[in-house]
DNA sequence: CGGATTTGACCAGCGC
DNA sequence: GCGCTGGTCAAATCCG
């Protein structure tokens, strides 16, 4: 993985002027996006075999939405070799298994206390236990999944984990599910296009890990009438299905930056909300990307490694078991979901919802930004490399947000809250010209991304203290 | 003509 | 073992 990941303000123009292919100038494989287009816009917005807009004939401004402005540093890159590093010791030990019991663990003590609060057991247990037969206990009702919320969205989840896409669009208002995988075969056959083998658990370290990287998938929901969104990489769609549950086709596209680029997509229209277009990427580009596709890429593999990263460090003060999801997450009812981990899924995903306000990209003007009355505590996800948060945040300041991480029941008017954050982003994205550096901002908190001005840390530790 | 998309077929995992 | 489902392949087709 040379690719950067840090994230260096640049000039936009270079940004748009990536995707040259005439292809991605037409109709075809146009990412993007995401606004209706202004009574004046005019651009021409067909959509390039859309998995499922065929219907729309709304016009859309085409923007670009994860294209990128910024470019990586060495230092992030070191950070983030880093995380995978870890990652990778710890399939060392158990390369199939480590994924799920990273994620067990930190997800049920984030999540839930009530279900967790054997978290330390369960995660022994799973480590030495076949996980199908675990995950049969819990799913039997004889263990109850710690990772999940006591939602009904979760109930939805363990009775039917056929489509993450479906879960999500289901219960928006739910901000952070967490699960675990179910399914590993499918999970590998995804580690090669051609239908190579399953991963044999002693596959070396760079194998495991990137078979985990795949595995790990970033879903980002959107509203949008266009037919994908444009995240500055090239992409092929290579099929096309129709998933049970949802009469929108899904669509499948793979990444054709470079040769054997493990990277593939999921676009897929939400069955409740066709207007929310459902982007799930999975795996970690194997070539160096243009500054146009680093923020999604930092994003996405970010938020991969949020879900992948092992165990959460006690430090964060995540590992507390007698946190109330609910309590941490006291999402207003008029909110839609701003960051899922979703473990009923086959993968673990983390779900980076943009459908915040009724339509966020319809957004006039860029300030001043909307709070979203719902908090979320970045905190709550595990940490991505500081440096990327950093940069991020960096980013964030320069696109004029204000990142923080505002504790439930705090009065706004201190620091923005995440869903402010994101909001604003959202806002930003809709009318700012550097909205993508808005949008990675956000979404950057939204899968951890810290930055200096907020004491994380102490966010949570008065989390702790109230909840605990 | 080259590259991308379409779409039916195929494969593998999972549940019954 | 069989059927269902998700994911992928690859030949046919489309398009600039």
């Amino acid at each position: 993985m040379d690719k950067g990941w840090g994230l260096v303000l640049e000039n936009s123009d270079q940004v748009y002027g990536f995707n040259s292919s005439p292809r991605l100038n037409n109709n075809r494989n146009k990412g993007l996006i995401m606004f209706p287009a202004n009574s004046d816009g005019g651009e021409d917005q067909t959509a390039a075999s859309p998995p499922s807009d065929g219907d729309h004939t709304v016009a859309f401004r085409e923007v670009d939405f994860f294209s990128e402005n910024k470019r990586s540093s060495n230092e992030d890159n070191d950070v983030v070799k880093k995380e995978k590093s870890t990652i990778c010791k710890e399939l060392d030990i158990n390369t199939g298994l480590q994924l799920v019991i990273a994620n067990t663990g930190r997800d049920e003590s984030t999540v839930d206390d009530e279900m967790s609060s054997d978290a330390g057991d369960k995660i022994t247990r799973i480590q030495s236990v076949d996980r199908k037969s675990e995950e049969k206990k819990q799913e039997n009702g004889g263990e109850i999944v710690p990772r999940q919320f006591l939602t009904n969205q979760m109930a939805d989840e363990q009775s039917n984990s056929s489509s993450e896409e479906k879960t999500l669009c289901g219960s928006p208002k739910n901000n952070l599910e967490i699960s675990k995988n179910k399914r590993i075969g499918s999970e590998e056959s995804l580690e090669s296009p051609n239908k190579a083998p399953r991963l044999d658990p002693s596959n070396t370290v760079e194998q495991s890990s990137e078979a985990i990287m795949r595995k790990a998938r970033v879903s980002v929901r959107a509203r949008s009438e266009a037919p994908m969104i444009s995240d500055g990489c090239q992409w092929r769609k290579y099929g096309q299905k129709i998933a049970k549950g949802n009469p929108c086709p899904r669509a499948y596209y793979r990444c054709t930056m470079a040769v054997g680029c493990p990277v593939r997509k999921q676009v897929q229209r939400c069955a409740e909300d066709q207007t929310i277009l459902i982007t799930t990427y999975e795996g970690t580009h194997s070539h160096p990307l243009p500054p146009a596709a680093m923020a999604m890429v930092a994003t996405t593999s970010a938020a991969a490694n949020t879900l992948l990263s092992g165990p959460l460090s006690s430090a964060d003060g995540l590992m507390n078991p007698n946190f109330p999801a609910r309590t941490i997450f006291p999402f207003s009812t008029n909110m839609a979901t701003m960051a899922t981990i979703s473990a009923s899924a086959p993968f673990p995903t983390i779900t980076l919802d943009l459908t915040q306000s009724p339509n966020p990209f319809q957004f006039q003007r860029p300030g001043p930004f909307p709070m979203a009355h719902q908090t979320f505590d970045p905190a709550q996800i595990p940490s991505i490399p500081q440096n990327f948060g950093q940069a991020l945040y960096n980013q964030s300041k320069f696109s004029g947000l204000q990142l923080s991480n505002e504790l439930p029941g705090q009065s706004s008017h201190q620091t923005p809250s995440f869903a402010d954050t994101l909001s604003a982003a959202t806002a930003a994205i809709t009318a700012d010209p550097n909205f993508n550096a808005a949008l990675v901002a956000a979404i950057s908190s939204v899968i951890g991304g810290s930055h200096p001005s907020n004491n994380r840390n102490d966010t949570l530790d008065n989390i702790a203290e109230r909840y605990s």
